[in-house]
DNA sequence: TCCCATTTGTCAAGGACATAGACAAATTGC
DNA sequence: GCAATTTGTCTATGTCCTTGACAAATGGGA
């Protein structure tokens, strides 16, 4: 009888999403907007952003002028309310950034990746972490959420990383509960070709699409898979998994179990070999293939125009089971036009209703920038989510 | 001031969603036992259930006896108070049912396909519904929806079918809208191997798995995937149009451009074709050729093996598309048991992680199964679902 | 300068919905 | 027959939202 506890808090989750969302969509904005926008009353909206100003979620930001009536004060979202981090783990390469809750970054770092692995990393993360907070000007405290990419299939409903063949030991440890436990905030761990596909879904080619797959080609083979707007993970989270595809070679040949089929036909091994095969003398590297391509020598066109033509069918097959309606492509391969290009002239001759293609617009900054998509998408939902009970 | 209009009905449409998930999940049950579940008062339980029965949707049906305390009244789902149509249209039969809100068949029937096609199908489905209502002691003018599985493209926004080889007419009227008016009531209109697929996620097979995928093989070939628990339609809803799959042929043969490549090496003329070339003489329908097969003739094991070594493949790319945990095979090709057992010796040759292969459930009952699963989770939304405002 | 139309934001009253606790009614078991 | 138990209603109370009135603030024109 004192006093009820917590009896409908439910239609306040809910208004309050609304006004959160609201200003989120609207930027600067005064509370008698919000209540045209939202249809709910002024008295509601008065009272629900008085709550959100008190817990630091919205502050008042200037007035309105010019207009005929009473100036109205407007509020906008308290980025620096909410921050997350995003990691990108590389073979080589680490990437780090801060972003706050509308996903701007206010601190981005890149380091080597300590090759003795494991462990190792965990610490070079946390201190990579403290490192950033203290650039962003804040503590590390104030973070709310890690977010690491990773190259390996990852077990969906644990987050550990199964297969990594680039980053020694990490598969003998449960990276996610590890560091989660040394940062003590909850760690999302994500394949990085999937989190490159959700960079392209936020903020990159792919801001308008629901349906698109990107494919990751550079030593390996990958693909992040965007289906009904949310990402494809499948059963054992080896969804995308297309190193695995029968193309580019006899997938009865017990080689391919291990190295996968499609990967040894495209990756840049198998290009250099190929162009070897073909004659060429002038490139060890991918890179080096490339320039000999734009200076006019045949062998590399050759290499570069067979592996284009796999790529092709590959992505007819993607396309007969999935209709994208883009595909993205990256990677130190996927990345390059002479590639595309080629790809682009196959395409309609293998299949039907081909995609579009596009490369990637963020280059090798995918994955971190998906990071922050799914850091920010979920502080949004931990903050203002509605959630009904589940009965 | 006279009465305020429908300020907050949101609390009460999410109690009532919950009093009724917890009907539907433990059928006959008291209004205590229902506060229990729920969380709720069981004040707001006697309100919300008073107000379910007087609209119909629920209805008192015994008590409780034999334990200490006063008897309690329990309560079931009134299933006669939403009825559904499903149909199965094929090339040359139409199968139809009508299902109540608990899924229960109450009414079955199957007819010849009209043969003149197009509107003439609207007429024969409008008869054929008219006809199954009265059998189930109802009018037409009970039922609430209808769902109808069709061959063909669809396109997902519109329910317009745009690719129907086998059904003349369909592809130019807008098949969803003439039905839907005609009717007076919402259509919805799905591929019938997508609502295969949908049949064994809801009573078959795939009851209990997220990611899974029906592969039907027959004269042609389909495939409808659950992802996430969700069907994928992909961008032009041609998601699972597995016909295009670049197996079984060159890809850059034109010819695989009307046909598909993989639909012209595994349908059932191929298979056929495939018999005579190993010198079979005594088959000339895919059954005669399982028979011969189960005779021991050598040419019809031959050629059951080359086809399920080509599925195999198939499934290897789908897999590693996908990373389904199982297949579901179906159609008059894909429900042979021995086709099924060939493909499962061939598949862990070609993939490292094969899918667990099984039958349908349903054989080709599958896609009125799964009309009847969406109409029935589409009548629960329409009826009790909790739609929060978009702003 | 003054007044008016316009807009903002608060106040006050009232309704819908939920909760908690008291209590009557119904039933079993000793 | 009585105690224990369970059901379901009644009463009181609190939260949240809405509506309409109203004060405060502002621009524009007479």
């Amino acid at each position: 009888m004192t006093s009820s506890v917590a009896q409908t808090p439910i239609a306040r989750k809910i208004s309050t999403n609304a006004v959160i969302r609201t200003v989120f969509a609207n930027g600067s904005i005064s509370r008698a907007d919000i209540a045209k926008l939202t249809g709910l009353s002024k008295q509601t909206i008065s009272d629900v952003v008085r709550d959100l100003e008190d817990d630091g979620w919205l502050k008042p930001v200037g007035q309105t002028d010019g207009r005929p009536g009473r100036n109205a004060i407007t509020y906008e979202i308290n980025a620096r309310a909410g921050l997350a981090v995003s990691i990108d783990l590389g073979s080589t390469k680490i990437a780090a950034a801060i972003c706050d809750l509308l996903g701007n970054v206010v601190a981005e770092t890149k380091v080597s990746t300590d090759p003795r692995g494991g462990m190792h990393l965990v610490n070079q993360f946390s201190d990579l972490i403290v490192e950033l907070a203290s650039a962003a000007g804040t503590g590390a405290d104030k973070l709310r959420l890690v977010v690491l990419g990773s190259p390996g299939v990852l077990d969906p409903a644990t987050g550990h990383i199964n297969v990594a063949p680039s980053i020694p030991g990490i598969d003998a440890i449960n990276l996610r509960q590890v560091f989660s436990d040394r940062m003590g905030i909850p760690v999302i761990v994500e394949n990085d070709v999937n989190l490159a596909a959700q960079g392209e879904r936020w903020r990159g080619h792919g801001i308008e699409t629901n349906n698109f797959a990107f494919v990751a080609l550079g030593t390996g083979v990958g693909m992040g898979i965007i289906a009904n707007g949310t990402l494809l993970r499948g059963a054992r989270g080896a969804a995308g998994e297309i190193a695995y595809l029968p193309i580019g070679g006899d997938v009865f040949d017990p080689g391919g179990f291990t190295l996968g089929t499609f990967e040894s036909a495209v990756g840049s091994v198998a290009m250099l070999r190929r162009y070897v095969g073909f004659g060429g003398r002038n490139a060890s590297t991918v890179a080096d293939l490339f320039a000999a391509f734009n200076a006019g020598e045949t062998s590399a066109a050759a290499a570069i125009e067979e592996t284009a033509r796999l790529v092709a069918v590959a992505i007819a097959a993607i396309g007969a089971a999935l209709d994208p309606e883009l595909v993205i492509t990256g990677g130190s391969i996927g990345a390059r036009p002479e590639l595309v290009n080629a790809i682009r002239g196959f395409l309609p001759r293998c299949t039907p209703y081909p995609p579009r293609i596009e490369i990637s617009r963020f280059g090798n900054r995918a994955a971190l920038m998906g990071g922050m998509g799914i850091a920010v998408e979920r502080m949004h939902d931990d903050l203002f989510g509605v959630k009904l009970r589940e009965v």
